[in-house]
DNA sequence: ACGATTGTAACAAACGTTTGCATCAAGAAA
DNA sequence: TTTCTTGATGCAAACGTTTGTTACAATCGT
């Protein structure tokens, strides 16, 4: 249906390699102005598209890059996926996301999708049950970067975070202001930054003398409801903590809906810090206090190394960055 | 790198088209037990993997399609972006999301993008500032479906909601509740549902003799501040509006944050209703009555109809369907 | 005037598939 | 035995590009 190259070619009775050095505007191999105008002209009259598809195959190279995450709907990947479309855009690339739903399955399914499809580079939030997919990456020279999630016992080039730090840092803020008895909840417990976080906390309950050798951590799905049933958990308990540390933007909704139906307070009864900020933190019940990731610092960085590596000639060193998070102070904290 | 028909052929000392053939499995071309084992053998070995991009130029059919949308960090196009992922992996399908920014330009530029990559179909939220492009396709034959927003002066496949109605009957509630000043507060003013909202809004100023002859509605952009100025201006004025409609779940964080600026409570002060509803509207500052439109059954209906409009030898005729919108009573209006 | 250079454009192969057609041996029917 | 099937596979063209090589003028230097 579309124009082709030949169409084009045979409209000015010249060869359909005539007409592609013209389209790609290739300087250095000489063409007369009488035969470019002829063919810019038909090219502008057949409305002629070149087949991106003929032309990767061509070219093994497609100019599209793959993001893959768990969720899209997430406000913190969509946010990611919003500015790598925004970077891609800026230099004629195509982003193609996909969802992986959580489920390493289809991960594996949408890598191998994506890389068939030939795509030119990838960023991905990895599920994180498994890895022998990611590391035949790397066997393969292919150029990737690893966002909010990495490994700890392969190294990749990875965009992640300070969770580490920034949990401790929100424990001692909550132990500075009274609170004994901190709870921490997330959602899926295998994944890199809820294990950096949880060490963090770990390590600031042992220096800060808290929780009186309570267990006060509890993990759980990625969904509200999960949040929900392990807040309702922890408030049942005899001794409830009277702080929450809640990790994932979704857990934290399920947090709170778990302590408004005990019929609690935010920030009276119970202090809440929340792990990433979303566009909605400061309209909530409660004016949410978060650690802030910048899904756009994250988003740019990935896609810097991305580009690099896929330019580079010969496989660089892997760069591993760390975005520093920001502690939002909003009204959900208080002191005890 | 990767292995290709040629070289699974090379291996088992066959032609690639033999391997081609058993790859694809097809029983209707008879092939002995020996080869196809022997063939499959290698194809492991090899790890072979269909090259997609060959297969799209070869057979004209990339088995991917493109949704395009003007905000993916939108609760409620990220929804939408969702379900249909997962309607299209159900069918071995991959989803191309493109995020246009809510312009028309890089819309334009998306869509071509998308059609010369060869996807199979198209699913497009429109910017609507101008339809030439979305024209084209339906000359062209090509299978799409528009969601969200559609044209007035031509016909499409289209899902949207019944903005008008909904529209209307919030506005009912309202002035039944006794509210004699109703504003309407939305982001880009000459999008298709903010006009059929708009309708159905003035129907009912002029039906339940709302508003006293003022103007109180207001557009602007798709952003949090824009929807923050436009309550401002409201708020300001000398006899202000006791309840606000407010289009766009981002628009109506805007709307909030000016309410409380102003010091002023939900829905003691000022009554509110919102146009969709989002995941976290219950844990609002004052949980949120909505308007809820089914990011699922948008997804899945749009799905269905460019699946059906794919298959389709010659082109059917077009569907638009309306899906109906829930009203979700919370608990942000009140009587005046 | 002759070979060398240069500007211009055609040719053909290649990227990895798919598929209609040809081929060819072996077994069935005559 | 001869002819007809049919089962199994190879051949080659095609999808729309790109690009190294070749070809052919015309122009140049000598």
């Amino acid at each position: 249906m579309a124009a082709t190259l030949k169409d084009v070619a045979k409209m000015c009775s010249v060869h359909p390699s005539t007409v592609s050095r013209v389209v790609r505007g290739k300087e250095n191999i000489p063409i007369s102005k009488a035969t470019r105008d002829k063919i810019l002209k038909a090219v502008k009259k057949l409305n002629y598209q070149p087949d991106q598809t003929a032309r990767a195959l061509r070219l093994r190279k497609s100019n599209v890059i793959g993001l893959i995450i768990p969720n899209i709907s997430s406000p913190y990947f969509s946010g990611i996926a919003k500015t790598m479309e925004l970077e891609c855009s800026k230099i004629g690339y195509t982003l193609n996301v996909c969802d992986t739903n959580e489920e390493q399955e289809k991960e594996i399914r949408v890598v191998n999708d994506l890389l068939s499809r030939g795509v030119d580079g990838l960023v991905i939030a990895p599920v994180q049950d498994s890895d022998q997919h990611i590391r035949a990456l790397v066997e393969k020279k292919f150029p990737f970067v690893l966002i909010d999630r990495c490994f700890d016992d392969f190294e990749t080039n990875a965009v992640i975070c300070n969770d580490e730090d920034s949990a401790y840092n929100a424990l001692s803020i909550l132990s500075e202001m009274g609170h004994k008895r901190i709870a921490f909840i997330s959602g899926r417990p295998n994944l890199f930054p809820v294990i950096k976080r949880l060490q963090g906390y770990k390590k600031a309950i042992v220096d800060y003398k808290l929780n009186n050798g309570s267990e006060l951590f509890l993990g759980g799905k990625p969904t509200l409801q999960s949040g929900y049933e392990s807040a309702l958990k922890l408030l049942n308990f005899p001794v409830p903590p009277t702080a929450f540390l809640v990790s994932g933007s979704i857990i934290t909704l399920g947090v709170i809906k778990a302590i408004l139906e005990k019929g609690l307070s935010i920030p009276e009864d119970i202090s809440i810090i929340g792990f990433t900020d979303s566009i909605y933190s400061p309209y909530l019940v409660c004016p949410l206090t978060t650690i802030s990731h910048s899904v756009k610092k994250i988003g740019e960085k990935a896609f810097k190394i991305l580009f690099a590596q896929m330019k580079a000639e010969n496989s660089l060193p892997c760069s591993k960055i760390i975005i520093e998070t920001e502690f939002t102070n909003r009204n959900s904290t208080q002191k005890y």
